[in-house]
RNA sequence: GGCGCGGUAGCUCAGUUGGUUAGAGCGAUCGACUCAUAAUCGAUAGGUCGGGAGUUCAAGUCUCCCCCACGCCA
């Protein structure tokens, strides 16, 4: 069996993430983490929380917090809701970790002895109310242009034009609202991106199995305009990997961090050894160093389109210039956003559903069978109130939940609750052991893939041949003539319960769980062969017939939902 | 303004390297069944594949122009 490392962007620490984030990185990396373990891969899925940067020093401060104290609780609400939608991280890390910063300034170090780091002393504006520089995006004032009041400094959002924040009339900054802003000079390190522009090129080149998406992203950043620029990496900030040379100081840099988009992705790596440190592990280099066994490690990185440009150039970058056996991600797979009711999620308006609501209103095997089979693949998707009730009362409450319904209650009325015994195979049940063959294969086809809606898709139409088997072979009618042949019937419709669950539980680990302990079976292997598996029930074993496995939403739900989700979060 | 992803049945989407009557699910209509969460199964209807021009024996599928939507950027 192979060795699969997987990684979910790490989501921003200021916050709860909506439905479209978590669509976006999480759940897939989950569902494809879940199927490779399933199918007997040794796996290792990490994700973390980014925790740098400037917005986390403002929500900290927002929140009336020292920013330490935030992020660590912010990391305990983000994992607690990872869990509540069984997200099966090996390790939920943090980017603040001293792994990471340890690692992150060990990469700076290897970086500028390879001579690609660069410093540069620049011009920043400098607020002094706040007492720190402030980023373009926070800084606001007037349009020399068009007089628009909001222009920021980088742009006026108005008129368009391209601005300089000493050209901003009644600039002030968008913190503290103060004005008193002046120009200093600050040294900061680049990372010479540009000197791996072709070796970056090649390598993405090389790429022909990746989606559109990624590589056609990861092009355009190489060449559009004069190509791939350097990139700066350091901030003058007060939270953030403090800038060394590995172990040693750097000169002119004192009070400096990195800047969060170079100490994120090592994260990836630090999270690996947070993993051991947690005792969860024993050896991270066999699955980061490829001189120390991570040469047959495929790694694959799952991400919102957002993301890909850091993913595809600048963390390759990090890893690519420091000429040491880092492993580099073998697969990108992106997504698309999700739209919200016919506009944007939005966080800063609180539109739409966030992780913690979703929870609170329906368990997380509807969310994660909806948005999963509506997974933004090959273009931007969109979340509206009336599907998501019909899909999920079609697919899981008729289809799957009923099927399991209409046959344990079915045995039970007619014989017991244990599996019956008595009659024989015949060409309805060849016919199924075909189709479920075929499509089983289909299935894991796609699975491999990380085709995650054509994955949805299989696994539904797996769901009907039940269905369609029983509605064929009618037992219900077979019994008042020939109840041993019912029995046969019945029973194969029984086995296809814990086959159902062992197939679905990527998607819908809950139900698939429930299942399963309905059916009294402890434990079930991936069906290889699908013959064996609806002949694993013993005759005479035991089961109960299941609780109502996926109740159904009703109008007034949609109506109330819809109604609570469109405006602003409290 | 530049760039990017799209524009395929009422809705959500599939459509490999151009090749027979363009597919699926939902919804709709009709029928079957009655074991089941008023569930299921079957059948039928529905599309000038955004518009136009071109290449070709043949284009949803390639080329050019235009329109629309979304996103990114300067």
């Amino acid at each position: 069996m192979a060795r699969h490392l997987i990684t979910s962007a790490i989501p921003y620490i200021n916050g709860i993430k909506h439905l479209g984030n978590l669509i976006g990185s999480q759940l897939p990396a989950d569902l494809y983490a879940r199927y490779l373990r399933a199918r007997g891969n040794e796996v290792l899925f990490l994700c973390a929380t980014d925790e740098h940067g400037t917005p986390a020093e403002l929500a900290a401060a927002k929140a009336g917090k020292p920013v330490a104290e935030y992020c660590a609780d912010m990391w305990a609400v983000q994992a607690e809701i990872a869990q509540g939608f069984r997200l099966s991280f090996d390790h939920f890390g943090r980017s603040s970790s001293p792994q990471n910063h340890k690692l992150t300034q060990y990469f700076a170090g290897a970086l500028a002895a390879a001579g690609l780091i660069q410093e540069v002393t620049e011009n920043q504006v400098y607020s002094v109310a706040d007492g720190r520089f402030l980023p373009d995006r926070y800084i606001e004032g007037t349009c020399p242009n068009c007089g628009f009041e909001s222009a920021r400094g980088d742009q006026c959002d108005n008129c368009t034009k391209q601005l300089d924040p000493v050209d901003l009339i009644n600039a002030h900054s968008t913190i503290s609202g103060s004005t008193e802003l002046e120009m200093r000079e600050t040294k900061h390190l680049y990372l010479r991106q540009s000197k791996l522009k072709d070796d970056l090129n090649a390598w993405i080149s090389s790429k022909t199995d990746w989606p559109l998406l990624t590589t056609s992203i990861a092009k355009k950043w190489l060449h559009d305009g004069d190509g791939l620029q350097d990139r700066g990496i350091t901030r003058d900030l007060d939270w953030g990997v403090p800038v060394k040379r590995g172990t040693e100081d750097w000169p002119g840099m004192e009070g400096k961090v990195f800047y969060v988009w170079f100490d994120a992705p090592i994260e990836y790596i630090a999270c690996a050894q947070e993993w051991v440190d947690a005792g969860k592990g024993t050896d991270w280099e066999r699955w980061w160093r490829t001189d120390k066994g991570a040469d047959d490690v495929r790694y694959t990185q799952f991400m919102g389109k957002d993301n890909v440009p850091f993913h595809t150039l600048s963390f390759p970058a990090t890893i690519k210039g420091s000429a040491e056996p880092w492993k580099l991600v073998d697969y990108i797979k992106s997504f698309n956003y999700l739209n919200y009711d016919g506009g944007q999620f939005s966080t800063s308006r609180g539109r739409g559903v966030f992780m913690d609501q979703a929870l609170e209103i329906l368990p997380a095997d509807y969310w994660r069978w909806w948005l999963l089979s509506h997974a933004p693949e090959s273009s931007d998707a969109e979340f509206t109130w009336e599907t998501f009730q019909t899909d999920v009362n079609k697919d899981l409450a008729d289809v799957l939940g009923n099927f399991v319904s209409r046959v344990t209650k079915f045995c039970r009325s007619k014989f017991s609750e244990n599996v019956p015994v008595g009659g024989t195979w015949g060409a309805p049940e060849e016919q199924l052991i075909a189709d479920l063959s075929t499509r089983l294969t289909a299935y894991q086809g796609h699975m491999d893939a990380m085709e995650v809606r054509k994955s949805a898709a299989e696994l539904r139409a797996i769901w009907t041949l039940g269905n369609e088997y029983l509605q064929g072979v009618a037992p219900w009618t077979t019994f008042k003539t020939d109840p041993d042949q019912a029995a046969a019937q019945i029973r194969l419709a029984l086995n296809l319960i814990p086959f159902y669950a062992a197939l679905s539980a990527p998607f819908i680990p809950d139900a698939a769980a429930e299942l399963l302990e309905a059916m009294r079976v402890p434990d079930t292997a991936w069906p290889d062969d699908v013959r064996s598996a609806l002949t694993a029930l013993p005759v005479g074993h035991a089961f109960s017939v299941p609780e109502v496995t996926f109740r159904k939403i009703t109008d007034d739900e949609r109506s109330d939902w819809a109604e609570r989700f469109a405006g602003t979060r409290d």
